[in-house]
Formats: C-alpha cells, structure tokens, sequence
RNA sequence: GCGAAAGUGGCGGAAUUGGCAGACGCGCCAGACUUAGGAUCUGGUACCGAAAGGUGUGGGGGUUCGAGUCCCCCCUUUCGCACCA
C-alpha cells in the first residue's frame, strides 16, 4: 500500500490477482446456502453506456455484499448477441454480422473487466454462437411436440414499393420509413407460441412475487394479460340461421342494449348480408375502416371519430326479445372478445358517443344508488322504457331498473346471475377474455437463431430432428436491404434433403425473434457447457429461481412476460421446479445528463451529445469512484443525474479513507480485545462502528445503496472525529480504531473492491482474498448510547432537550422535562393539561 | 381522455414509518497551509431576524398532544394505458 492513492495502478494489479485467482467462480457442489444475482443481459452494441455501468455496479455490489455474507454467490453475464443492429451494420458497411458482432462483444469484455466487476467469467454466454442457439431450436421442437408453436397467417405492415415486411416502429404513422410509401397489411404465414395458454397462469402467479417486484411492473403485466371477467351472449338474427355472439363485461345493462355492433372483418357480415339491398354500402364501410385502420398509428386510434353503418338487419335480444339493430362500426376490433358488442348508450361511453352521433336510443337501466338507497332514473317514470336524455353515460355499478324481473337487483348480484341465466337458457354464459395474444416468433432477418424447420413437397412441414441441430447460420449471406430474409439467397442454407424421405426440400427461411433468446439465459448460466441438454435440471434446480433480478424497466413488459412464460413451459416440461424465475425484480433508473446549452437532463445519447463514455470515467477519475459515485449519487430507481463534480467527490471520499487506513496501518496488527477500559473517545467510535455495520447490513437487503455509502462516509466522519496519534495511542484506541477501519473497509469491497482490497492488504491481511474475510458482526450492546438527549416541547413546539440516561423510567423522564429552566419558562403560570412522554423519544407538555 | 406515482434547502437526496425536518454528498462562504490553487485541511451553510424568537416539506382545509408522513379538495410534474366492450 502506496501512501497515496492511485485508482490506475492497484485496479489494474487486483483485476489480475482475481482473474487469476478465478476468484468469482461458483461452485455447483459448494454447499453453503446459494445466491443468485443477475443483471439484465446486454446487446453488444459496440460500447458500454453510463445505464450499464449503473445496473452492473448495483448487481456487483449485491453479488459482493451476499458473498461476504457468506452465500454461495452465482454472478454470471453473457450477450444477447442476435438482432436487428448487426444486421444494418452488414447492410452499411458490408462486413458480416458475426465479425461486428464478436469485435464489439471483445471491446465491452474489455469495459466490464476495467470496471472490475466480479463475474463468473467461465460461465459467459452468447446468443449468436450455436452452441447457445442450438437450445433456442431445441426448445421451438419441444414446444412444436406440445402444441405450444405453431404457423398461422396473419396480418403484417407491408410497403408495396419495396415489397417487404415492416416491424411497427418502421411503419410509424402508415408511411415505410425509407421510401415514405404508404404501407398496407399484408397477411403472410408466421410462427408463433401459444402464450396465450397459459394466460392465467401469467396473472394468478403474480400473487408469488408480488412482494419482491415493483408494483408499477406488477400492473403493467397484469394489463398487458388483460384479464377481464364477463359473459358472452348469443344474439339471434331475425330471418337467418345466424347468432352474433357478443362479449361484455356488463351484462347487467342488457336490457339497455339499442344495437349490436361489429367489427368490420366480422365474418357473419358476408352472411347475412348475401340478399340484402345495403349489400355494397355496408362492404364499401367495411372495406374502408380496414383500410384506415391498416395506416392508423395505434395511439391515434382512441381519438378517431367513431363511423359506422346500419345493416339493415335486425338481432333478437334474449333476455326481452327485443329487435336490435345490427350495426357496423370502427369502434368494435375483431381481435377482442368475439368481435362484436351489444350497444348500450346509457352505460358505456364509447356506445353512448356512437348513439348520439347516430341518433340511437339512450335507455337507461342502472340506476345510482343513494345514500344506500336507489334513486329514481332522471327524467323517467318507475317501469318506463322510452328513450331518454343523459348528458353522460352512466357506468358505475348500481341498482337495475326497467330490466323485467330483474329490475331491483345490485350489479354485482345480476353480472352473476344473468350470466347463469343465460347458461341455463343456452344462449351465452360466463366467460373470461384476455388481451394478451401469441407471441409470433418469425422473424424475415438473418441475425437470428433459424427456425428448425424443413419444407418437403411431399412430406409438408417436417421438423429438423433433434439429432441435427443446431441448425447452423451460414457465413456468407448478401444484406441487400430490401427485408427478405437474406437466408433465401443463401442456396446451400435452402436446400437440404427431407429428414423424412430424402427428397429434395427446403429450409425455413425466418428466424426467431430475439426475445427467444433472452427468455432462458439464465438457466443457461447454471450450466452454460452442457452438450446434450439446454441444461441440467437437477443443477439449474439448485440455482433458481433468481434472486435478485435488476435491469431498466424497458424490459418490464415483453421480456419479462417471455420469460414467465417460458419458466412454466419449462416447468411443464419437468425441467424446473418453481412456477416463477424472479424473485425479487430491481427496475433501475435511467442514467441521465443535462443536454448541452439547455437545463434539460435527458437520457445519455449519442444523437444529444450528453453521452458520458465510462472508459474516460475509469481514466480520469478510476473505476472504484465511478461506481461509487453512480450507487451514492441516487436511489437505485430513481433517474440518475450526471455530475463532474459528484464523481470528484467520491475520489474524494476514497482518498480520505485510504489515508486514515495508510495512517493506522503499522498499529493496526493486534486484534486482542484490550484489558484497559475504552476512553470516551473509543467509547463513540464503536458505538458509531456497530451501528454502522446494523444500518449497513439492514439496507443492502432493502437495495438502499445510497443511504449505505452515507453510512460508510459517516463512520469515516467518526474515525476523523476521534482525535488519537496512532504512534503513541492506548491499546484500546488501537483497537476501537481498528475495528473500525477494518469494518469500514470490508463494507466498501461492493461499492469500491479494488481500493478495498488493497486497503485490506496495507492492513496486513496479506495471502487471502478481500472476498473470503467475514463481513464484520453489529454488536447490539456496543451500538446503544449511553446517554440519550431526549427533546422537550410545550404543546408540539421544540423548547429544549434533556440529557438522560437510556434506561430512565416513564417517571423520571417527566419531572426532569417538567424541570428544566427553559420549559418552565415557556409553562410559566400555564396549566398543564397533559404531559405525552414517549420513552426514548421525546416529551410534549401540553398547557393551556 | 383514463389510471398510477411523486412534489422536502441553490442541487442530488435523508428522516427509525405519526415523535428533534434537512443525515450524507455536491455547490457556495470564510479561514489555514501555500509563489500559486480548479490540491489539501478546518469551520459555516433552510429562510427571516442584531438577538430573543418566528417561519418552513407544492397550495388550502381536517384528524392528532404532535403531521414531510394519515384523510379530503386543488395545482404541478413524471410515468403507464389508449376505443379491450
């Protein structure tokens, strides 16, 4: 140890010693209790960012904090190293994916290592080498074998110039986003996993990690499920074999409903339309709001003015056999529910809209209740039906009126009872619709796993068998640009004989989406070598679920759905055990900087310039204080400001604790507990030791990184407090200070390791690794104060303190409070009506 | 439009969950050491006031001996959803 510190020299000397050592490997067979620490996996875009650099830092200090405490730690990381950037980067400079891939995988390593975070380096994965793709295909035939993939077509966004398929994003507003064509839907054959089986599943387990994910994610999966309980009703169509089958929520109101609505794609249309005199309007309607719908930007579609057509055809409500018109509107989609709604103006809103832009009836049915007692309909006589005026609809839960013998009944009761009724009646019944739909899979791109899929003219769709994958990517595709899969104009990737018959047969051309990739990983991880298995159950068994997953909440939809999904097909299939991967969920804040001539922060980029690049961090300030800085300067959710002078102020904080161990070094060696008694001095300073270590250890488990490093900079504060010259100190200041050094040092390694280690080493720990030492133990007894200054008010205003003994009854602490000069000041002459003495607390005198 | 969360010094943020508001750091001010300081160290730093004291956690009301914390209304910001029947 240096008298003085310098990050460059000893970060690179430990990042050896640990590579060397193999320091952060996990061991299958180590049995003390396991702890799984996980960060989200990274694409190798070709740099790290500040975002990285704060979710590893947090993972790392979690993954050292756990070890320390004596946990078998599995701390691994890999590369979501398929998708889309690879492949425009082939496109724009006419390089292969792979080799852009790997130089950028190569340099981030490079970054990750400089940052000395403690991975299990043997255990990297990446997604775009076979031996980790192989299981992406092995997984599609499992879920083929069980039914849970398969190839439909439907509907894509399309650029007739072009001819190729657009994702969303590139066809934002209906206008392809490299030649400003209009786009269309085009339908085309697509694979997809049926995640919609196990729609339930995704929303009852919540109710397993509710405690330990955040609540904001919690909602957004349970919405995007989309669960949502009602009944479906058939409709009869007056003169036709026909039923329209209806969904809905409130089947209170049914006797509410004015008209049915349907989707425009709704198949029944072409039925019941074949005689009819409105056959071409009512098509030439349809025809138009699938078109506008197919340019409409999703978020437009709320605020669009909600169109629609009278068939001219009449439906049978079941409940009163009333005639209602049967309408076609914008406003109904034919992939919700059954793609088609009863319209009930009175109680819904979007109905209520349409009704007064077509003159529909408004017949009220729920009425409020009041004061616990149901009030009359507005402008209605008891038992009336006529249509009436509302200024709004009416769509909260009430009490049924002008609804036949139901009239009377609660919502609640009647969205049961009806439901049943209509079972017993055969004419609907109960029922539970989701939003969520299946994943679609098929990707026309190249930088992905390929679908292990051969067509064979005469065989059909044959599956690639087990024995032959993985099915590999080919070296030398041409990126043209125009969005076919490159792999078709890949002829010895193609053809290939039929597993089945031998004949000549082609291979899929799509490949998977890389959300595929990333939903197994880290199952991966607990045996990332194995050649004959994705792993092994028994090994990944022992290691998951997760402990401690962190990452930005970008991810809190799909990803994490994927993966919940995937952990219980994987459960199904009997390769794990638990129902949900993740126990405890971190979403961290973004890394944000103020834009340059602006007082905006926004999140770091390159088109913004407020980028800051983590190596120069490293250079100029050394990786301890960068991550330092990023864990103290915020709380792990909340957005991170940049700041020069922050991360001044944790070199700042590193300096001074590394010359307060420096100064105590040589006096430091005795660990003996001294027989002398402690002067008050030392007294302090353990007292402010052990409840340093209490509150440090009570807020790594709560994630309060922040707070913990204002801790270890007050024990530091302490230990500059405690004014003693180690040359000529008592054994016992030697040893308060000791105790406290060394605690101070043990509990930076997960803020600050390397400064930590070398610290650890001047304190003549010299052989053994940082990791491996004890995190230091709180002692209850040594962190009580031996006085307390308890304040004193006169009715809730602050007016004095008193110092007392901790253990002072209820009593005592009264008379000294009711004693003291300034109060009786503020009493003086006052009645005193209470005194509220809160033990070890305060004292309030109320007078009057 | 609907829904949720959050508003605390010049700034990032603390506050044992109803009990001393502003821990810790940044910044700023003063001083020391220095040829020098964008280094280091020491002290100060919510606001008003010379002081006693008063005021103070977006605004207004309420509950309570006591409210940053609980309840009601309003304002602002951020995020999520967006015809889901």
């Amino acid at each position: 140890m240096d008298e003085k510190y310098y990050p460059e020299k000893i970060e690179e000397k430990w990042q050896k010693l640990w590579a060397d050592d193999r320091a952060f490997e996990a061991r299958d067979d180590d049995e003390r209790p396991k702890f799984y620490a996980l960060e989200m996996l990274p694409y190798p875009s070709g740099f790290l960012h500040m975002g990285h650099v704060r979710n590893y830092s947090i993972g790392d200090a979690l993954a050292w904090y756990k070890r320390l405490r004596g946990f078998n730690v599995l701390h691994p990381i890999g590369w979501d190293s398929f998708g889309q950037p690879a492949e425009q980067a082939a496109i724009k400079r006419g390089i292969q994916p792979r080799d852009w891939t790997e130089k950028n995988i190569a340099h981030m390593e490079g970054q990750m290592r400089r940052l000395g975070l403690s991975y299990d380096w043997s255990r990297l994965i990446a997604a775009h080498r076979p031996d980790y793709y192989k299981w992406d295909q092995w997984f599609f035939l499992k879920m083929l074998e069980r039914g849970l993939a398969y190839k439909r077509t439907s509907a894509v966004n399309w650029c007739p110039k072009e001819e190729t398929v657009l994702s969303n994003e590139q066809s934002s507003g209906g206008i392809c986003w490299r030649c400003g064509t209009q786009t269309t839907k085009k339908e085309i054959e697509q694979w997809y996993l049926r995640i919609t089986k196990y729609a339930e599943q995704l929303v009852k387990d919540i109710d397993e990690i509710e405690s330990g994910w955040p609540e904001k994610v919690l909602k957004r999966q349970r919405d995007w499920v989309g669960r949502s309980e009602g009944a479906y009703i058939d409709f009869k169509i007056k003169d036709h074999d026909e039923k329209i089958r209806v969904f809905t929520t409130r089947i209170d109101t049914i006797f509410g409903a004015t008209a049915i609505v349907v989707a425009a794609e709704h198949p029944v249309l072409a039925k019941v339309l074949q005689d009819s005199a409105l056959k071409d309007q009512v098509t030439d309607f349809a025809a138009q709001v699938k078109a506008a719908r197919a340019i409409k930007t999703e978020d437009a579609a709320a605020d669009e003015e909600k169109l629609g057509i009278n068939t001219g055809q009449s439906a049978i409500n079941p409940f009163n056999g009333e005639l209602l018109p049967i309408w076609v509107a914008n406003y109904v989609l034919m992939d919700y529910g059954a793609g088609a709604v009863m319209s009930v103006p009175a109680h819904d809103e979007r109905d209520f809209e349409f009704a007064q832009k077509y003159t529909l009836p408004v017949r009220q049915v729920i009425a409020p209740i009041v004061h616990g007692q149901q009030s009359e309909p507005a402008d209605q006589a008891p038992g009336g039906d006529q249509s009436i005026e509302m200024k709004n609809a009416f769509t909260d839960y009430g009490v049924l009126v002008n609804s036949g013998s139901w009239s009377g009944k609660l919502s609640p009761d009647a969205l049961r009872e009806m439901a049943e009724h209509a079972a017993e009646k055969d004419f609907g019944g109960p029922a539970v619709t989701y939003r969520l739909r299946d994943w679609g899979i098929s990707r026309q791109r190249f930088w992905g796993a390929p679908i292990p899929i051969i067509y064979c003219p005469d065989c059909g769709m044959v599956a690639v068998p087990e024995k032959d994958l993985p099915v590999l990517l080919p070296d030398n595709a041409q990126f043209t640009g125009t969005g076919e899969s490159p792999l078709k104009g890949v002829p010895e990737f193609v053809n290939v004989a039929c597993p089945k018959c031998g004949k000549p047969a082609q291979r899929e051309t799509d490949t998977m989406d890389t959300f595929v990739d990333s939903s197994w990983y880290f199952f991966r991880y607990t045996d990332p070598h194995n050649e004959s298995m994705p792993f092994d159950s028994s090994i990944a068994t022992k290691w998951t679920p997760v402990d401690q997953y962190i990452g930005g909440d970008s991810h809190a939809v799909m990803h994490l759905i994927y993966t919940r999904f995937w952990n219980k097909v994987m459960r199904d299939m009997g390769l794990v055990n638990s129902n949900e991967p993740v126990k405890r969920l971190l979403t961290q804040g973004m890394v944000t900087n103020r834009v340059e001539g602006t007082d905006e922060f926004k999140a770091m980029s390159k088109s913004l310039g407020n980028g800051v690049d983590p190596d120069d961090m490293i250079e100029a300030f050394g990786a301890d204080a960068t991550r330092l800085f990023v864990l103290f300067a915020a709380p792990v959710e909340n957005e991170l400001r940049w700041s020069e002078t922050g991360i001044e102020g944790a070199v700042r904080f590193l300096r001074r604790v590394w010359t307060m161990v420096y100064r105590w070094r040589a006096v430091a060696g005795n660990a003996d507990v001294p027989s002398a008694d402690f002067s008050d001095a030392a007294r302090a300073l353990r007292r402010k030791t052990h409840q340093t270590i209490a509150r440090v250890t009570v807020d790594f488990e709560k994630l309060d990184l922040n707070t913990n490093v204002a801790a270890l900079m007050e024990l530091l504060n302490a230990l500059g407090d405690f004014n003693v010259d180690p040359a000529s100190a008592s054994a016992s200041d030697v040893f308060a200070a000791r105790e406290a050094i060394e605690a101070l040092v043990v509990m930076l390694a997960p803020y600050s390791p390397h400064v930590a280690e070398e610290m650890w080493e001047g304190l003549g720990h010299a052989g053994g690794l940082l990791k491996d030492a004890p995190w230091p133990t709180a002692d209850a007894e040594l962190a009580k104060k031996d006085e307390l200054e308890i304040p004193v008010q006169v009715n809730g205003k602050l007016r004095s303190r008193v110092i007392v003994a901790p253990d002072i009854s209820e009593d005592e602490l009264r008379t000294i409070a009711l004693a003291d000069a300034k109060i009786q000041s503020f009493i003086d002459g006052q009645k005193i009506v209470k005194v509220i003495v809160v033990p070890q607390r305060l004292v309030n005198v109320v007078v009057k």
